[in-house]
DNA sequence: GCTCTTTTCCTGAACCAGTCAAGAAAACGA
DNA sequence: TCGTTTTCTTGACTGGTTCAGGAAAAGAGC
């Protein structure tokens, strides 16, 4: 887990002020990859009762504009958090339960950025998402 | 565009009855490609005007779960449906305006399904995303 | 430390895409 | 044409997310 102190860093470091929502947040997320907000409301709420959910939302969403955190929306789903962010990862969802792990880009760290006809779009992210079924639903489902 | 006749072909082909509301949305769909629910309905009423927003719903889920159309929905956007199935095509998605287009898949017809490491998920699709702004948005950005 | 200003948080209400439910209507095979 | 099954209509409702305004806290300057 991350300590208090670096997440005030990381805070600090992308000048946003520190306070103990966003710690518990910026942890939370760290501690519970791919989470979804109810479930970090939850945890932020484990360290301070009292919080809110809109500071949760707030947090949640000015950490994600600073960089510090990425937010993620599988189609059919709410959106999750996680902490691991700048290096092109991707993701496999299951279409079963929604479970999430995390997929390093097959193609290297400067992935797939070329779309065939790019219809005058400029690209700046490509974004992969693996659809199939979790081992656990998987083996659930073969054997009815 | 797609005629009636040829639309309801498509609805019988996978052995769904043929109803006015299902034939309209799916010549909505045929019609507007990448339009939301909200958009669809409105193509829907100027044919029949009396139409359901439930009978609209309805359709739509029926005709993906049939696989004539296809459901995208890029994250912090509502769903988006498409009569282009089974090529396994991609999107650009304007992060300014929510514009979508069509992209061809760079690797082929089958494409990206390699993981580089699967977690031992079984997939069955691998979905691409292409993020930027579309020419309208970028051109606006870049001359304040 | 102690103020002051700005940002952030809390309370509570509102929004909206999508879903649920029950009865009426339509499709289609016999 | 009849009867069964599916689909459509109407209307209420849900749940994740956002909006709004006042209260509290963070950090800069003194």
């Amino acid at each position: 887990m991350t300590s208090p102190a670096d997440l005030q860093q990381l805070l600090r470091g992308v000048a946003l002020r520190v306070t103990r929502p966003r710690v518990a947040v910026l942890g939370a997320v760290h501690a519970h990859p791919h989470a979804d907000t109810e479930s970090i409301i939850s945890a932020v709420r484990e360290e301070l009762p009292d919080a809110s959910h809109q500071a949760v939302y707030d947090s949640l969403r000015v950490l994600t504009n600073a960089g510090l955190v990425r937010r993620i929306q599988p189609a059919g789903s709410v959106a999750r958090y996680e902490s691991r962010v700048g290096d092109n990862h991707h993701h496999v969802v299951c279409r079963s339960c929604g479970a999430v792990s995390d997929v390093d880009c097959a193609v290297g760290d400067a992935p797939c950025l070329t779309a065939s006809d790019d219809h005058g779009f400029s690209i700046d992210e490509a974004e992969v998402v693996y659809w199939g079924l979790c081992p656990a639903c998987s083996t659930a489902g073969s054997r009815p």
